[in-house]
DNA sequence: TATAACATGTAACAAGTTACATGATTTC
DNA sequence: GAAATCATGTAACTTGTTACATGTTATA
């Protein structure tokens, strides 16, 4: 239902027609949602045929342009309780990668410890590209959520370099 | 395919029946995966199918008995193969609590607060969960696993206590 | 003999992705 | 007039869930 809620949201800030939607996406928030434009589309239709947006055959400047969606008052409505649905959730699925610590023992500890340190530098790369994110200014809620993103991240990264470390302690103690 | 991984990895501790494998990861994986019964026999049966893992009719005591799943030789190399992914990779999707996150503009400050101490309280909950799961001791990957979801879920306490406090101090200036 | 536990599945659905189809308008 | 960009979709596929169907053996 995120997807839902972003598109919603978007809407409410701005009647939009869906190929412009994608366009945001994909250059504002390629690091926020992967999102992809048939899903938009879909969701887009599928919010009219459920009354939260209405869409009209508008003109935008001198475009072709398509179909314009509106939020409406029902689509307020939806998206307010989706917010605080959102807001009140917390996601208590475990990612893929903890089920592969899980079994590590399985793999030599070398090779543990080279995939590991692959995964610590994919990780400070996502870090660098959220520090770089600039301060949205326009109500601190994007700023918010990259803060915490920020946050997540620094807290994987430095279990990793810990565990990384203790891997390497461990396999000297093995070869004694 | 961390549900491939997952069951895999099982079947390398142990050949089984999918009853069994169902049965242990409700039992002991309830925190780690949501697999469901139905998809359990699906893999199983995509397993043995690209020969990564052969199923015999199997009895097993006196119970009825169906088939009973090993894992191959083939099977053993993609297990590997899936660990090492697994291992290097850091998983950029953001979660969807993020999103949500987004928007909080939308909602009045009070609203919000609500909502980001139901959420505070299901981590607390989690959290407690994960420190009373015992150690494991057999090979030290669960204990690492659970380690590294408690630091994440204290991470998520932290900033939403944090950000919990940056509202409310916001909430007051603004009814000044 | 009813019911709980054992054991395996199928059919329908849901959400999303991929790849492709289509066509109009700008711009070179 | 060719290529880029604007704009919207469809069809096939993937992954997983839900709800149901089926049958056996142990147990109360």
């Amino acid at each position: 239902m995120e997807r839902e809620l972003l598109i919603l949201g978007l809407l409410k800030a701005q009647s939009q027609h869906g190929y412009k939607i994608n366009e945001f996406i994909e250059k504002n928030l390629g690091r926020v949602s992967n999102m992809k434009k048939a899903t938009a589309y879909a969701i887009l239709k599928r919010l009219a045929k459920e009354g939260y947006a209405e869409s009209s055959p508008g003109r935008e400047g001198n475009r072709p342009a398509r179909f314009v969606y509106s939020i409406t008052e029902k689509g307020e409505m939806r998206f307010k309780q989706l917010l605080r649905e959102g807001l009140s959730s917390a996601d208590e699925t475990i990612p893929a990668e903890e089920i592969s610590l899980m079994f590590l023992d399985h793999l030599p500890v070398r090779d543990v410890l080279a995939c590991l340190t692959a995964r610590l530098s994919k990780i400070e790369r996502t870090l660098d590209a959220y520090r770089n994110v600039p301060k949205h200014g326009n109500g601190m809620g994007v700023d918010l959520a990259v803060s915490r993103r920020i946050r997540m991240c620094e807290a994987n990264r430095d279990w990793l370099i810990e565990t990384i470390d203790f891997l390497k302690k461990q396999a000297e103690l093995d070869s004694n």
